[in-house]
DNA sequence: AAGAGCTTCAACCGCGGACAT
DNA sequence: TATGTCCGCGGTTGAAGCTCT
């Protein structure tokens, strides 16, 4: 029984009213999906674009190949182009990017249908204003990755890179500034000045280190007396420094080295914390950003604030196993539980495996493999990690999203916040795109390989977010789905892992 | 009331990687 | 191996809306 996929919230008015409470001003109003209406809207017609980039462009330097065959349009899109790419894509899913607009009678390029899909129609998305749960996770997470913003997206299911590229731009930056910290390298302003150099960091990018923010020789790494579990962390740190190497990367260059750091110096200080069956926690330092966010959260996941001195991460156990190896794979994942996926599998080219996962790390391995289905669900499998979903016929032949026979508490989005204002797809199909309501019934997938939307991501990490009881409710279900969906794939990674 | 300046964020641009031929 | 195509990512742009004067 394959899951169906969230219900789709809609980019709401809502959501876009407490966002705009939020930083202190009025909604702004999108006519394209928030309202319809053209009377409140302040923007351009469909037949209006006719100026700067709203305007219809012929060929032009540095465009796509796909947007040299016709004139197409750029700028905001209507809401009309909206139905018309939904409505594709909900029925056929989006199978290659370059022929979407063509079969959904868009006069747009597939790389601009792509990225409407990825960052507004896409029914996973969550709207309104970022919790401050989010917020701290994606300071912390933005310590240890850089600007790796679909990484970082990755951490947080339903917002999208553009969005948290956006809120960091506009408002982190700002707040970590006016707490005296320096959003580049996370260090104290003061530190960086003094150093003459407040946007790379001496060390060639690196975020932060684990070992200096813990009082601790960074050369603890290269102790030959570290375990072999260690070694492989070295090893992967190894492998990691080829693509730092890339100048892009410049920013993380520093990531495993911390993870690292962080590993010897969980081996070394923390024995007496650490489970028989754990290969080490790692302690963090307290997050130096949660010092005005209320100081009462207590977040669930690795990377979140706590009020103690150190974050001890204990990840459950369970998912380590025997393999020296595997556990220091877990282990990274205890470090960065949630990053793991798509970003330690990036970093380390390694996948995690479970034939049989554990309850324990059904919610992990699910989202291992969540993360990276969202995070390259529209690749054609160039990012190498990802799990496509083909579509299915046996997707398709029962409706591609069958959600009337849905239990309740499927029709419930899944929020970390709690946001009434997002409608449920039944609604919305109902709602603002009445035709869509049609699709249900229609199910012929256009291609022979098609990429269908219709499984999007486990909802991983939310589990940070839910209290004990939906967590595991909510594991539970990831198991199913993770068994389920990732089944074969578990198995062949597994024979894949082996060779390892 | 007007407009300058600022903020937000949707969308574009260009690059690099993966893959096919 | 070379070339072309496609995709995804991160940086950047600029319109819309807000605040301040």
């Amino acid at each position: 029984m394959i899951e169906p996929p969230p219900p789709f919230s809609p980019p709401s008015k809502e959501g876009e009213e407490e966002r705009a409470k939020k930083v202190g001003r009025r909604p702004r109003l999108n006519p394209h999906t928030l309202d319809c209406d053209p009377s409140r809207s302040p923007l351009r017609t469909d037949t209006e674009a006719s100026v700067g980039r709203n305007a219809f462009l012929g060929v032009e330097m540095g465009r796509h190949s796909c947007c040299y065959k016709q004139k197409l349009r750029k700028g905001l899109w209507s809401p009309e182009e909206d139905e018309k790419l939904l409505k594709h894509i909900t029925k056929y899913g989006h199978g290659c990017w370059s022929s979407v607009p063509k079969q959904a009678g868009l006069q747009r390029c597939g790389k601009s249908c792509r990225l409407r899909w990825i960052n507004y129609l896409r029914p996973d998305l969550k709207r309104g204003t970022f919790s401050q749960e989010e917020e701290d996770l994606i300071i912390e997470v933005h310590a240890v990755l850089g600007n790796r913003w679909s990484q970082i997206a990755a951490q947080l299911p339903g917002r999208t890179d553009n969005e948290i590229k956006n809120f960091w731009n506009s408002c982190i930056k700002k707040k970590l500034r006016q707490r005296g910290i320096d959003p580049t390298t996370h260090k104290p302003l003061a530190e960086t000045q003094q150093g003459g150099d407040d946007k790379v960091p001496a060390n060639g990018g690196r975020s932060i280190s684990g070992a200096t923010d813990l009082g601790l020789p960074s050369s603890a790494a290269l102790n030959p007396s570290i375990p072999k579990s260690a070694r492989s962390v070295m090893q992967m740190v190894d492998k990691f420094a080829g693509e730092s190497s890339n100048p892009k990367n410049s920013a993380t260059t520093g990531a495993p080295q911390f993870l690292l750091d962080r590993f010897v110096a969980s081996q070394d200080s923390t024995s007496s914390c650490r489970s028989s069956n754990s290969p080490g926690f790692f302690p963090l330092p307290q997050s130096s950003y949660a010092s005005d966010c209320g100081g009462n959260r207590t977040a669930s996941v690795g990377l979140a604030v706590t009020p103690n001195p150190l974050l001890w991460f204990n990840h459950g156990s369970q998912l380590v196993d025997s393999n020296p190896e595997f556990s220091c794979c877990s282990a990274m994942s205890t470090l960065l539980p949630s990053a793991s996926g798509s970003a330690l599998s990036t970093w380390m080219g390694l996948k995690p495996v479970m034939d049989n996962p554990p309850p324990s790390c059904a919610g992990i391995s699910s989202y291992w493999e969540a993360a990276n289905c969202s995070s390259s669900s529209g690749s054609s499998g160039n990012t190498g990690g990802g799990i496509e979903l083909q579509s299915n016929s046996s997707y398709f032949d029962n409706g591609i999203f069958p959600w009337p026979d849905l239990p309740p508490d499927r029709d419930a989005p899944i929020q970390l916040q709690g946001e009434p204002e997002d409608l449920k797809w039944s609604e919305y199909l109902h709602g603002a795109f009445p035709a869509s309501a049609a699709i249900q019934n229609q199910s012929q997938p256009l291609y022979g390989d098609i990429k269908t939307e219709s499984q999007f991501m486990v909802d991983g990490l939310s589990t940070c977010y839910l209290n004990q009881q939906a967590q595991q409710q909510q594991q539970q279900q990831q198991q199913q789905q993770a068994s389920n969906i990732y089944g074969k794939d578990f198995q062949s990674v597994s024979v894949a892992f082996e060779q390892i």
